[in-house]
DNA sequence: GTTTCGATATCGGTT
DNA sequence: AACCGATGTCGAAAC
């Protein structure tokens, strides 16, 4: 697990094992202690001298911590080039990216501590509670918004935008159907909206035959902001709440091992 | 800088460790090795047995890493309360937040190492290219926009949200402007298209002056995408090339000193 | 506390 | 490579 740690290293001592631990590939390294961080690319930043933790991963994924927040203060998702020089007597990482054109420049002015560690690759990671599976679920069983609903396509595409779920109410209307699996905003709102237009449009043009009074749309979440709300309201839609978890998943498992 | 460290500590140690570092209030934490994370709150998520980096934050933020990637495979932003506790012979972290009620916790399967760094409070932070700097540039100088353009307003609060800019074209017709500091797409597009729609519904309204022809829609931004130009197209909406970082910003600067 | 909006968003999937 | 949409988005400002 643990590889290598320095304690105060010097420029060149922390030069020499950054050189080659990140020629390695498949170390996650750290150094902490003072550091001077330049940034330019999508935007550009300078941090003046401060205490910061860096993380380089295996991937060549660059992150700069501060005492606070889960954010980094400055991050390379990706680089194309890593590399670790010495100017002006301090070691500096170069963290680079091409596309687009990112530079990540951490100046290690005073370097406290710096250590590599070998993480091997995972078990498995399981997330429940997505809005795919909110999709997954309700196409299944599209009663669980409404009785009588049937399902007609999922992800049907519009000329703005992919329908969440499309479904046939009891009375033969389309209905248009927004998932959300948090608090709907107004902009969810505003989705739903033009899906509703959109599909209206679409059986004016195509001469709908008639007896299809008209085209419902649900916005469906676990809730839903007043301004959302009100917004609905105004343009003739509804609200349907439905819980991302399902009431099995909310539950404490009954024999939890270790949990 | 560095508080304490640990090799491979036995439960009751890392357990010991844990909560007189996290007592302290003021130590960024850290502890590597075999770990289970469990998660429940918005979502709920099960990541079995592998190798992990947790960091805790004097912030009460807890992040969980694994070996790719800059986002954590698990995380808490704040906590309510944060503890450590013996679980069946293995030492378990619970880390707390009441609202919205979310639980994460780790299992210290085989802890491999454990350190506590204390980071000093940071140098100052300065980010250039953001899009209130594009605002605030843009307001200052309508005329970066388009020749003969004047200030109306900024932030404008409409009913579905607020402009970031409106002016007035030399032709005495309202221009609504909306900003992006990065590649504007479709959903930006849409945005402006509403402001659009609601500040000509209430000049309608509001019985406009006559000479005042119609009001246009200008989508400010670096770069947009193909389709976003084309919905553009069909709206009669336009586009305006401006960079979020000016020129004076994106040169290198000529005496960089550590940089 | 609620809501909204920006972000160097990141990340994954699809075209 | 570009584009699109979800995210346990995070985080800060406005209300």
């Amino acid at each position: 697990m643990l590889r290598g740690s320095f304690l105060d290293p010097s420029p060149e001592e922390l030069c020499a094992f950054l050189g080659h631990q990140l020629g390695q590939r498949d170390a996650l390294v750290q150094v902490a202690g003072e550091f001077e961080i330049f940034y330019q690319g999508r935007a550009a930043s300078v941090a003046e001298a401060g205490d910061y933790l860096v993380i380089i991963k295996p991937d060549g994924s660059v992150q700069v911590h501060s005492q606070r927040g889960v954010k980094p203060v400055n991050w390379q998702p990706k680089t194309d080039d890593l590399r670790v020089v010495i100017e002006d007597g301090y070691a500096v990482l170069i963290a680079e990216r091409y596309t687009p054109p990112e530079l990540l420049r951490v100046g290690f002015l005073a370097p406290a501590m710096v250590q590599s560690l070998e993480l091997r690759d995972g078990g498995s990671f399981v997330l429940l509670g997505s809005e795919a599976e909110m999709q997954a679920a309700l196409a299944s069983d599209p009663e669980i918004i409404e009785a009588g609903l049937t399902l007609v396509d999922i992800e049907l595409p519009t000329d703005v935008g992919g329908i969440d779920l499309l479904a046939r109410d009891a009375e033969g209307r389309l209905v248009v159907v927004e998932l959300k699996r948090g608090k709907a905003n107004h902009e969810a709102v505003h989705q739903l909206s033009r899906y509703v237009d959109s599909v209206r449009a679409l059986l004016a043009g195509n001469q709908a035959p008639p007896g299809i009074a008209g085209v419902r749309g649900v916005l469906a979440a676990p809730a839903v902001t007043v301004p959302a709300l009100n917004r609905l309201g105004v343009l003739g839609l509804e609200f349907k709440e439905v819980t991302a978890l399902s009431p099995a998943e909310t539950r404490e498992p009954e024999q939890p091992g270790l949990f």
